[in-house]
DNA sequence: CGTTTTTGACCAGCGC
DNA sequence: GCGCTGGTCAAAAACG
């Protein structure tokens, strides 16, 4: 791999851990081995990262971007390479059948499974945020045996850009989101979130009395699909049913790469703090008011 | 006005 | 070949 992943790096690092490395590949993987964790999932090893040094460390922004610079395999800043998305054999097939598709738009079966190099991040659902990219949701749809649908963004940060993210809440845990990566940036990542205009901030309903320990007396009365969530996340939460112990757990392809994210929750501290960190990066639609709880919850 | 979200429809891969 | 399922498109609405 090397230079056509640099942008699952980044993405990862949107995660704020870890790169998008083969982790098989002793030689490349530049994680320490107390970050690397395994888990069973379905009778199959998983691997995974986590910061389990990490708990209830900082609530500084950067944090654990910061604590994970020394692992990261290539320079942050460096400019990225230009290149297409990671290849999928099938796309120029596609693109002969669907001539007339604007070049920016991936032919559909750029999605098939087993063909794209796919980065899993398990995050906890108030946990952190501090995904720089820019996403765009084109799409959402309940997945079968999973009470939760799936929602997908597209990077808006550049037109041709054919990176992509799924995000859904995890059935075996609802406290948890499963975030998958796929395909690359080709554009490097931005400073901050470039484009405000249209970005559906909803008006918050007034909160509720209750405004305190109860999250569902926060959250507007499950709306089909809410505009009230900036992020995958926060919106996904609003659809959370009340479930738990469920079984299932995301099937990891050969090519994916799972980032478990659940120790780095601790850092969504951050989150009620509101810092202009967030104000720029994600655009929440939360008043102080409601991020304080969220935070409190998520501690 | 530019951008995003929502959502139904469409399409292709996959399993049978 | 057919049906199911997941991923994407695109129009309409909403937002700042």
């Amino acid at each position: 791999m090397g230079d056509d992943n640099w942008d699952l790096y980044a993405v990862v690092r949107g995660c704020s851990a870890g790169t998008a490395v083969d982790v098989d590949d002793p030689l490349f993987s530049p994680f320490p081995p107390f970050l690397l964790q395994e888990r069973d999932v379905g009778g199959e090893k998983e691997r995974a990262f986590g910061f389990p040094e990490l708990v209830g460390t900082s609530s500084y922004p950067y944090g654990l971007h910061e604590l994970c610079k020394p692992f990261y395999a290539m320079d942050l800043h460096q400019e990225p390479p230009l290149i297409p998305a990671v290849g999928d054999p099938r796309q120029s097939q596609r693109q002969s059948r669907q001539p007339q598709r604007p070049v920016s738009q991936a032919p559909r079966s750029a999605r098939r499974k087993n063909q794209q190099k796919k980065v899993v991040c398990q995050v906890a659902a108030h946990g952190v945020r501090s995904d720089l990219w820019a996403w765009r949701k084109y799409g959402q749809k309940p997945i079968k045996g999973s009470p939760y649908p799936r929602s997908y963004y597209r990077c808006s940060t550049s037109k041709g850009c054919q990176a992509r993210k799924q995000v859904e809440q995890s059935r075996a845990d609802p406290g948890m989101l499963l975030i998958t990566y796929t395909a690359e940036h080709n554009h490097p990542m931005p400073t901050i979130r470039n484009s405000l205009a249209g970005s559906t901030r909803p008006k918050l309903p007034p909160p509720t009395s209750a405004d305190g320990d109860n999250r569902d007396q926060l959250l507007p009365p499950s709306p089909p699909s809410s505009p009230l969530a900036d992020s995958v996340e926060d919106e996904l939460l609003l659809r959370r049913p009340p479930r738990q112990g469920e079984e299932a757990e995301e099937e990891e392809e050969e090519d994916t790469l799972f980032l478990g994210m659940d120790t780095v929750a601790v850092s969504s501290g951050y989150i009620g703090e509101k810092s202009g960190f967030e104000d720029q990066f994600w655009r929440s639609p939360w008043p102080p008011s409601f991020n304080a709880a969220a935070a409190d919850m998520a501690i």
